[in-house]
DNA sequence: CTGTTAGCGCTTTCAT
DNA sequence: ATGAAAGCGCTAACAG
């Protein structure tokens, strides 16, 4: 069925040449005399003759695969796609090719793939961690697999990492709206065993307790998942008794859910909402939707050249590197309280 | 710096067994004694083993090297990232590995990372053909990699395509314009090097030459690449005399420049629009935006399970399979002509 | 400038 | 049930 393709002995025997001879004009080595080199030349063109690049690998002594691996939460989110397309800007012009995959919050997933792309001899990883330990993946370190994590820092594993600043710009978002006269306000949140969860829920308590304010843990929901389940909380708490007069919503689905459940209740102008990430037409909605913005692209460019750095060799500890979020007012987080 | 990684050899010294035996564990040949699978096993956990995938397969009498390629326009597309997720989630279970690319409608892009994907001995390719001429895939094809079309059929290869229904659809928006009493709608798309760019203006054409009208040159414009485009040009049509009283957006970036024009101009509730494509939040809008929604996890889904089918060696004639859009009214496409 | 010989880490074939 | 030898397609180290 699969025909045989062709090797380097085959392009040698039709260029009537040495196979050697073949490896020096397929790699550029130089040292081959014009008229050797265009019949080479010649013979690959006719043979469709494509150098294999897993055998290739196997005796060479820089033993790199120029391949990289990619996990990330779910591609088909607007932040882990943008994070995608910055690697892959930065690795396409050095010749690497990008393996990715989707984790989807689970652990085990993150093992395998790791694991995986290990195995395939990826020459280094970018993460965003699933799991809330790394320790198993020291072995594919010490195998000399590069790591790198993106958008939340490692856990017992010395590696670099690049996120945005969660705790800082939840604090400030939040500041926002005290300081347009809210008391009451609401924190919708996703799984607490997610750092960056944590850290944005650091920085609500911080800046309600420095505004001398108590955290109510009424207005408090973690572990929401996507936006339907955020619609249905803030449905809730608006039904409630003392209902909040203005929401933080710590992530870009979350934010979609609550202003959904808002528009739905009529309330869009009238609750205040400021979410944690931004997303295509928040600036369209009405009112817009205000946002501590991430740089997914900054991001993802910024992991990924520490990644090459790393397989290209440099050393140094451990460093963790913050990329700043902005606040962008739009409207929705300038609403007073009613 | 970078420590070698333990081979097949270092597991069989360790277990003082013949490297043989480590392979037939490895693979699950059976044939091994529980007492030498035991001693096998424990060395591979001790010294953190990985079999090299790249070496498994030069001597594997299948071929197989359990990865496809991904060639999409922009992964950071919502269109081009569900495809991307359907496709993976069909991959994984299956356990192969997804490498990645955005092509940016670039045929040399498309050229040079087939190629890429190739030398690394992809069992297929899944491609969003950037280019308007195929046939350079030939070569990949006779080589043995199987390749699948997605989005946009391939032009002189004889591979299968999984695409939406087009013409259908653009042709659907339209009328359904045309229903509510618009003769003067303009039309705008993409770049006619796109097939499928092509296909949705026929589908225009068609709705409006049924109806008995002419289409009007001056209302319609091709080759727009982004939303700001977009913008631009639908502010101009709205200030030029004899304005359009509606719009049929061919691709999801150009509907949303074009509502964004559209809201600076305070036209929004005045002018209809229906676009091809749908995207997060359209429903949000005011008015929410009456799309011909595609189905792009179909798409990825049914794309990705005919290339596993080739690759496990289905024969046949190439087949072009359609996935139906659907027609979903929300609003904007409901105005009628003032 | 060109060719020969090893050997990368693994599977295959053939012995024992 | 276990192992030895050969070879996949290529690059590295040496010749000429």
């Amino acid at each position: 069925m699969t025909v045989r393709r062709p090797t380097m002995r085959d392009v040698a025997a039709r260029a009537e040449v040495s196979f050697k001879t073949v490896s020096r004009v397929v790699n550029e080595e130089g040292g081959v005399s014009p008229q050797l080199e265009s019949r080479v030349r010649k013979a690959i063109d006719e043979l469709d003759f494509r150098p294999n690049a897993g055998a290739r690998n196997l005796r060479r002594s820089d033993n790199r695969t120029a391949a990289i691996g990619l996990l990330l939460e779910d591609v088909a989110n607007p932040f882990s796609a943008a994070v995608q397309r910055a690697v892959e800007d930065e690795a396409v012009p050095r010749g690497v090719v990008v393996f990715s995959a989707s984790l989807d919050e689970d652990p085990a997933r993150e093992r395998a793939l790791a694991r995986e792309f290990s195995a395939r001899h990826a020459d280094g990883l970018l993460l965003a961690p699933a799991g809330d330990d790394q320790s198993h993946l020291a072995a594919e370190l010490r195998a000399g697999t590069a790591i790198v994590c993106v958008d939340r820092a490692a856990t017992n594993l010395p590696v670099d990492s690049v996120v945005a600043t969660n705790t800082i710009g939840a604090g400030e978002g939040v500041r926002h709206l005290l300081a347009s006269g809210h008391r009451r306000i609401a924190y919708l949140g996703d799984r607490s065993t997610i750092a960056t969860a944590r850290e944005r829920f650091a920085g609500y308590e911080q800046a309600l307790e420095a505004s001398g304010l108590v955290v109510d843990p009424r207005l408090v929901v973690h572990d929401i998942r996507d936006a339907g389940t955020a619609d249905g909380v803030v449905t809730s708490l608006m039904a409630g008794a003392d209902p909040p007069t203005a929401f933080f919503t710590a992530q870009n689905m979350i934010t979609i859910g609550a202003f959904r459940a808002l528009r739905r209740l009529g309330l869009e102008h009238a609750v205040a909402l400021v979410g944690f990430d931004d997303f295509l037409l928040a600036d369209l909605l009405s009112p817009g939707i205000t946002v501590v913005a991430q740089d997914p692209v900054a991001i993802g460019r910024l992991a990924a050249e520490l990644l090459f750095d790393r397989i290209a060799g440099a050393s140094g500890p451990p460093q963790t590197r913050l990329v700043p979020t902005t606040l962008v007012r739009r409207g929705s987080g300038e609403l007073p309280p009613h």
